[in-house]
RNA sequence: GGGGGUGUAGUUCAGUUGGUUAGAACGUCUGCCUGUCACGCAGAAGGUCGCGAGUUCGAGUCCCGUCACUCCCGCCA
């Protein structure tokens, strides 16, 4: 039979107590997260979200002891009794040195048994965890997760509201601007036919808060993007965006420093280093193939082409006739990879997209295996001269067009900085991406796109080259990436607060007048009314809880998170619905294969 | 849209060259047990081998298809 709480009062979190609360009477409540009945004495660990105690039930207390019989896992408990110091400590538990002696007990609530274990380090399947994620959320990594989660979006709002900044909401329903990523659309019963989008970014918004003269905005935005999945990529995400008036890209840079030094000294004890590293897009790319470089280890590519010239390789030859380039990296000791391992390697490199892995070992006296025998004596000096490579090392090219050089040798040397263990994996090497160009040339749809978003202002210097159609490339956007670890945090630029300039950027483009009117009228209207300079950045929160908890899927930092195909198995969301829904919107399902 | 991985008891997994009644641990249930802490001991229940079709005397195992989850590429202004 179930207890009632009667008005029963909990004095203590578990973890609340410890020996210098020895004799004090207590009552605690929460789950029975194991129990060993040894005949007579019973032993439960009590868990509440702040963690575990023993309690003690005493055959001699007949009050609770055929009641502690019954008891079962993740059945819901209230228990009075006194603290008492154990003989033998647990060093395990946190409460280790203490034990409540049941004196009263209440079975607030029963459970079924478990499909999944919340006490055990076995963990289920994660489409089964996903199910009961409600259960998944009591394991205490998860749980710890979730809290950190809080704390973090606790303290951003600590930090800004002291420095000046308002949160302000801004709509979830908006317009649809369907360049960029795919909306969420969300139908309108009172207007048939026409479709409000989940924001991709409040970016528009904040924008013309800005114009309205709020001087410092920041929000906790949700974000919805309807583009396929991975591990660090969820359908709708949170990201703090803000924004501030009259400022350059520097002074962005120093209050996201100083914040980010707040946070992780405040959520997590972590004193990191500011000011960060700066790195303009190009020489990231060049030394680490990627806008988005792990520097926690060096591991540096670097550019064969000149020396490779007159090179005898075919490979090599085509790739630099073709406007590519010859690039290696050095892994350090890996000479005595096996055959299996460097097809394992190349498999990598393939799966990339390369055509193949050329390799040579690094000997005492030179180079062997691999390509060697294609490289010339003057060639292999001066290798070795620009990598340093020693002996025991394995060099690893790429050959081909810039863009699939750059992404092979990326994620080669990602692979050997885990493999190899090249860094370690509690710290936290963070650095700004600068410089990006404005525009990259699509080479499919034949025409510029904005690499980035639309509102972002180009460098001043830049502004001439918007005449000239062969410098269109050269235009470098105030914009700027935050990376940490390899992984890409925040972006953000200074936007474009003249009308003119944005008018340029629309038309580069590819909007007309009309297209722009139609979509972004209301914005370009705005911005001819007293627009401020003014610029910002969104760090994403998912992705920075998962780097300060060490969280392999962004799916261990979200309470309710959706599958690769964003499905919520929990709800089993989306769904179809009613005909009579569908009908008072005015929308007819038409599906080629009807399930 | 493309490529890789996984799918066997409630859970985590093992399952040989295709061959008898598909096993183990944890969990669950029953009994015993007063200092355990992953309690212990004895016993029991529990299986659509993801699903479908095929080859075969015989399929968890081989072939084909399909579904789900996952990782990557494309995509993500």
């Amino acid at each position: 039979m179930l207890d009632l709480l009667a008005g029963k009062r909990r004095s203590h979190f578990a973890t609340d107590l410890n020996i210098s609360n020895c004799g004090e009477k207590v009552t605690l409540m929460g789950w029975v997260h194991r129990r060993r009945d040894l005949g007579g004495l019973i032993f439960v660990d009590l868990r509440d979200h702040s963690g575990i105690i023993q309690i003690v039930f005493n055959p001699e207390v007949e009050k609770v002891i055929s009641k502690a019989h019954k008891l079962r896992n993740e059945y819901v408990i209230s228990v009075s009794g006194t603290i008492s110091q154990r003989d033998k400590a647990n060093p395990n538990l946190e409460t280790g040195e203490i034990e409540v002696m049941a004196e009263d007990l209440d079975l607030l609530n029963v459970s079924e048994p478990l499909p999944v274990q919340v006490n055990e380090n076995q963990v289920a399947d994660e489409d089964l965890r996903l199910e009961y994620r409600f259960l998944d959320l009591r394991r205490k990594v998860l749980n710890n997760n979730i809290i950190l989660r809080h704390k973090i979006i606790w303290k951003i709002r600590e930090f800004l509201s002291n420095r000046g900044f308002f949160e302000i909401e801004t709509p979830i329903l908006m317009k649809s601007t369907p360049e960029g990523a795919r909306d969420y659309l969300v139908p309108s019963r009172v207007h048939p036919g026409n479709f409000f989008a989940l924001p991709q970014s409040p970016q528009i918004y904040k924008q013309l808060l800005m114009i309205s003269g709020f001087d410092r905005y920041f929000q906790i935005a949700r974000c919805f993007r309807d583009e396929d999945l991975r591990a660090d990529r969820q359908p709708e995400f949170t990201q703090l965006d803000m924004e501030m008036s009259f400022v350059t890209q520097d002074e962005i840079f120093e209050i996201n420093e100083e914040l980010f030094k707040y946070i992780f000294k405040e959520a997590i004890d972590v004193d990191i280093e500011i000011p960060f590293k700066r790195i303009p897009y190009q020489e990231s790319m060049d030394k680490y193939g990627c806008d988005k470089p792990d520097l926690r280890f060096g591991m540096e590519i670097r550019d064969l082409s000149d020396i490779l010239v007159n090179s005898q390789f075919k490979v090599f030859q085509n790739a630099l006739a073709n406007k590519g380039s010859v690039r290696c990296i050095v892994a350090p000791g890996c000479a005595s990879y096996s055959r299996k391992m460097l097809d394992n390697l190349t498999n990598i490199a393939k799966h990339l997209g390369a055509q193949g892995l050329p390799f040579c070992k690094v000997t005492d006296t030179g180079l062997e295996a691999g390509i060697t025998k294609f490289l010339q004596e003057t060639e292999i000096a001066q290798i070795l001269e620009l990598t340093q490579a020693k002996s025991g090392d394995l060099i690893l090219f790429g050959a081909d067009k810039n863009s699939l050089v750059y992404k092979v040798l990326a994620g080669l040397r990602n692979h050997f900085g885990k493999e190899l263990e090249l860094y370690d994996p509690k710290e936290f090497n963070f650095c700004w991406i600068t410089d990006f160009p404005l525009f990259e040339y699509n080479e499919d749809a034949e025409k510029w796109e904005t690499m980035h978003h639309m509102f972002t202002m180009p460098k001043e210097e830049h502004l001439a080259y918007f005449d000239d159609p062969n410098k269109i490339g050269l235009i470098q956007g105030q914009l700027y990436d935050l990376v940490c670890n390899g992984m890409e945090l925040s972006s953000g630029s200074i936007r474009c607060h003249l009308a003119d300039i944005q008018e340029k950027i629309f038309n580069l483009a590819g909007f007309n007048e009309e297209e722009i009117e139609k979509r972004f009228g209301f914005f370009v209207k705005a911005l001819k009314y007293g627009t401020p300079p003014h610029g910002g950045i969104a760090p994403g929160i998912d992705r920075l809880v998962m780097i300060m908890t060490g969280a392999e899927s962004i799916r261990d930092v979200i309470a309710f998170p959706k599958t690769l195909k964003a499905v919520d198995l929990m709800s089993q969301a989306p769904s179809r619905v009613d005909e009579k829904q569908l009908q008072e919107l005015a929308i007819k399902i038409d599906l080629k294969e009807d399930k």
